[in-house]
RNA sequence: GGGCGGUUAGCUCAGUUGGUUCAGAGCGUCUGGUUUACACCCAGAAGGUCGGGGGUUCGACUCCCUCACCGCCCA
């Protein structure tokens, strides 16, 4: 066997591995194994943007996924992770669109069809990039069943959504205020514009009352929009203003004349109490307009620049007419007062500008029916959240929902499948033709089809089920029914509005009556929502809780992280990191934790293989089948039935954190396993073991060993799937296409827990602490060997020290032990009490003895302190009637404890007097 | 304005059915270490009245109220 390096080196056998595993094909779910009794576990990945690259987000995220699949994969479930990529209309658009700037070609003046064949030249050629990226990650994806949701398949499955829709009425086009981006020249929808506070100005204008010298003022941040005022809104409860109702005056910036009106909109608290009526510009203005009948026109042109209605403005782009506004209106003198002024304004959540309140046509969902099913799904548990509390922000969101405008003014998208005819009448059809028979048009009836694009979440909201060709020729009836519902999706709260709501009630509204997996007909809600539980994952900040951006420049590469410290490293450590439900702080040199980790793994495999040539045990035969089973162990000494019953509370804990998604308790338990118990106390006890012991049961120790930590591999898999495969292959000859991956999880069984064992194991544990503890606080020489004597508490207690005699010499670094119930206290001595027991260490002129004076009596003080509370406890007759009689008893039991070790304290005080 | 989350050792955080030998971990600090798997390591130590106040209870870091500060979401 060619000896192992030092320390274990993540890149080789990364893409080693990577490789090797999709070779094999280790990772293609396969339907008919549901068929034949297995149960299916399907996750699809919230797939990321074409354009996207590699973020610490993913990392996150998809370390999660592959941990589940991994890890069901292994439990025997048919585990099928599907992925794929978004189209992502506005990112993708935007990017090719600045390609093609840099190429000093704009993309307006290149035609749609062009433009559309470069954004599908630029996504063969880069639209792949992030999902390569994930591979680095080792994640166990099914890559038969990659999709983008802009496949042909999909297309037809958005098609077929729309038009259902449509002939319910729940798709409808709407005249209405919408949040535009004059960058990207589109609508968005509300969660796609965040508001934020900003300081702005608040001019107090006067407008002049026609026929009359008196003025009615009124406040506004947006003095470039009066040339689109229709009217003078007050409130027709506020007495100042009743006579002036009806009157009119005269916009001072287009000189029209306008009316004053009377409307609820108006809030005499506000300013002046009159407000400036500009329907095309404001959502609230859009609402008087409706109710007094007023004209809406639009003064600003879809680039955010100022149009010929907008009289002195036109052709300035808004920020600058704001500014001009402002000083033609001081001019002509009709600016009565400017103040700082701080209010909420929308901002596109993508491209970051100032959204501009616009009146258009547009497309919408209609929404409020299709969301009572996807919250009773909720209520009643069919789906499950963690953290759980999101399902307060999913409920007020599906409460409070509102029409979900799904028109884009894009290029780049799914067409809207909406026919017009020259006439101007419509229809929603999946081809022309079917629109010709709808609409009752002859064959060769000239239609026109609607020019705008559908939200990208049109087509995600329906990405559990249109990834098996739902909605379209493609469709994979046997897949459908084998994975859907998925059973867990993984996602950030940021888009639990855009996506997660989205997709429960597309499942719920168009899987109805689709084949469940026994072939009936779905009606239940369990068997139609898109999956069964949702982990939120926390967001990821920098080491000083910034959020990760490219400006601040502390976002680090995923890449560079993995090469640094491997992949295995970056996924424990950003799993370690994150607690449920809370920010993760993170940082490249926090990889240390994972790196660290997975060298001490692997020097432990070091040390077994080692073992393993000492004790003679062949290559072949040291490690076992995946198909081996735990029952087959068998221990031989003492330390292997407790690190057996260790092994087995640490899985059945491990299981248990799993199922209940509480993945960073999961990773500590597994850490505190590995390294506390297996590598701290069992390696070291076995070194002592091996030692005593003749060369038949050496090598039936190691033996034991090398099968524990077998297990232990498997266990550790699901979240270092690269260093577990890589100290497998090497640990035994493997059959090629064998893989650790796709051993079996070892199962948590009680059986093998004993409390006995552990306890006595826990007495030694301590008995060596205190010894170290001793010896390091009378600062002994490390090479000296220490002479001990204890004096146990009873029988029992003796036998386990007697058992263990080889341990603690060794582990304590111990040259005389001498234990015995009739054993004197040696002259001048250093003692603790452990659990009851003398621990003394001889130390004949090497102690200082008023340090230790000191320290005994401080250990009297809190001992003390501790009987006095325990008392005091016990003396309490309420304590006593009303606490469950197991822990009365075990504060008695306490008492009994305290007042001995303080006798013995107490003896050992007066020895230094 | 409405809602949600947080405030525990110098730092980052655990602490899930309220029981003080559970006030813990990692990092950092300090003291030792040529123990033949690992210095990406081993052994040991110091360090916190669990944000303030009040309440419920025999008993609260753990439940309730309130205040303060921080963060996020929605309006």
């Amino acid at each position: 066997m060619a000896e192992l390096p030092k320390a274990y080196q993540p890149s080789e056998a990364e893409s080693k591995w990577y490789k090797y595993w999709y070779d094999h094909k280790l990772y293609d779910a396969k339907a008919e194994n549901i068929n034949e009794g297995k149960k299916a576990f399907t996750i699809v990945i919230p797939p990321p943007n074409v354009t996207g690259m590699l973020t610490l987000g993913h990392v996150l995220n998809n370390t999660i996924q592959d941990l589940y699949i991994r890890w069901k994969r292994m439990s025997r479930f048919e585990a099928c992770w599907i992925p794929g990529t978004d189209h992502a209309g506005i990112a993708t658009q935007t990017r090719v669109a600045a390609t093609l700037s840099d190429e000093g070609v704009d993309y307006r003046q290149m035609g749609r069809d062009k433009f559309v064949e470069r954004v599908w030249e630029w996504r063969e050629e880069y639209g792949g990039i992030i999902l390569k990226q994930l591979c680095a990650l080792g994640v166990s994806l099914d890559w038969r069943r990659e999709r983008f949701t802009m496949d042909e398949g999909l297309n037809e499955a958005v098609k077929e959504v729309f038009v259902r829709l449509f002939d319910k009425d729940l798709i409808y086009k709407g005249k209405k205020i919408v949040n535009w981006s004059p960058a990207a020249q589109t609508t968005l929808s509300d969660e796609e514009v965040n508001h934020k506070e900003i300081q702005d100005k608040l001019y107090t204008v006067r407008y002049k009352l026609i026929d009359d010298d008196d003025y009615i003022t009124i406040s506004t941040a947006r003095p470039e929009t009066i040339p689109g005022d229709v009217a003078i809104a007050v409130n027709g409860e506020d007495e100042r203003y009743k006579d002036w109702i009806g009157k009119k005056v005269i916009v001072p910036l287009g000189g029209h004349e306008i009316p004053i009106i009377a409307d609820e909109h108006a809030d005499p608290e506000f300013g002046t109490g009159a407000v400036k009526i500009t329907p095309a510009h404001d959502p609230n203005d859009y609402e008087v307009g409706l109710r007094h009948n007023l004209p809406m026109p639009n003064t600003i042109n879809p680039d955010g620049s100022m149009n010929e209605l907008a009289g002195p403005l036109a052709g300035l782009d808004r920020f600058v007419a704001r500014k001009k506004a402002a000083k033609l209106l001081d001019e002509a003198d009709a600016i009565l007062k400017v103040e700082d002024y701080v209010h909420s304004v929308g901002f596109s959540e993508r491209g970051g500008e100032q959204i501009e309140p616009y009146l258009s046509d547009q497309w919408y969902v209609s929404m409020e029916k299709l969301a009572e099913p996807a919250i009773e799904a909720v209520e009643q548990g069919h789906i499950t959240f963690s953290p759980e509390h999101w399902i307060k922000t999913y409920m007020h969101w599906m409460k409070n929902i509102r029409d979900w405008p799904i028109s884009r003014q894009l290029w780049w998208g799914h067409r809207i499948p909406v026919y017009y005819t020259e006439d101007g009448s419509y229809t929603a059809a999946r081809s022309e033709t079917q629109a010709r028979e709808k609409l009752g048009l002859s064959a060769d009836a000239r239609l026109r089809q609607d020019k705008d694009v559908l939200d990208t979440w049109f087509s995600s909201w329906l990405w559990p089920f249109s990834v098996h060709g739902w909605g379209s020729s493609e469709k994979n009836e046997v897949d459908l029914k084998a994975f859907y519902p998925t059973d867990l999706l993984v996602t950030g709260p940021d888009i639990i509005f855009f996506w997660v709501a989205r997709m429960i009630i597309a499942g719920l509204e168009f899987m109805d009556g689709e084949r469940n997996s026994a072939g009936e007909p779905r009606k239940k809600i369990e068997e139609l929502v898109p999956f069964r539980h949702v982990y939120f994952t926390s967001i990821i900040r920098d080491a000083i809780g910034r959020k990760l951006s490219k400006s601040l420049g502390n976002s680090p590469d995923p890449l560079e992280v993995i090469n640094q410290y491997g992949a295995d490293a970056l996924r424990f450590t950003i799993i370690y990191l994150a607690p449920t439900g809370q920010d993760i702080r993170f940082s490249k040199e926090a990889c240390e934790i994972g790196r660290n980790f997975a060298n001490k793994i692997w020097n432990a495999g070091r040390f077994l293989m080692m073992k393993a040539d000492e004790t003679g045990i062949n290559r072949n035969d040291r490690a076992l089948p995946s198909s081996f089973e735990m029952d087959e162990l068998e221990p031989i000494s003492d330390s292997d039935t407790w690190i057996l019953s260790r092994f087995h509370s640490a899985l059945r804990d491990i299981q248990r954190h799993l199922n209940t998604y509480r993945i960073n308790e999961y990773s500590k338990r597994i850490y505190e396993f590995i390294w506390n118990e297996f590598c701290d106390w069992y390696l070291e006890q076995m070194k002592a073991e091996l030692q005593e012991r003749d060369e038949g049961e050496a090598q039936q120790i190691t033996r034991f060993a090398l099968g524990i930590y077998d297990q232990v591999l498997r266990m550790l898999h699901p979240i270092m799937p690269f260093l577990t495969e890589e100290i497998w292959q090497t640990l035994a000859g493997r059959a090629d296409g064998d893989s650790i991956s796709v051993a079996e999880f070892p199962a948590a069984d009680e059986g093998h827990i004993s409390e006995k064992i552990e306890g006595d194991f826990e007495l030694m544990q301590a008995t060596v602490e205190a010894v170290r503890r001793m010896r390091s606080e009378a600062q002994v020489a490390p090479s000296m060997e220490i002479t001990i004597s204890i004096a146990p508490e009873s029988h029992r207690s003796l036998q386990v020290f007697q058992r263990t005699k080889s341990l603690l010499k060794r582990l304590g670094r111990i040259g005389t032990l001498s234990t015995g119930l009739e054993l004197e206290k040696p002259g001048l001595s250093k003692t603790e009490v452990v659990q009851r027991n003398e621990v003394h260490l001889h130390l004949e002129g090497l102690i200082d003895i008023e340090k230790e004076r000191e320290k005994t009596e401080k250990e009297i003080g809190r001992v003390k302190r501790m009987i006095t509370g325990t008392e005091k406890k016990l003396a309490n007759e309420k304590f006593v009637a009303n606490a469950p009689e197991k822990v009365v008893d075990k504060e008695r039991e306490k008492l009994t404890n305290f007042q001995e070790t303080l006798y013995k304290l107490q003896e050992t005080l007066t020895q230094y007097n």
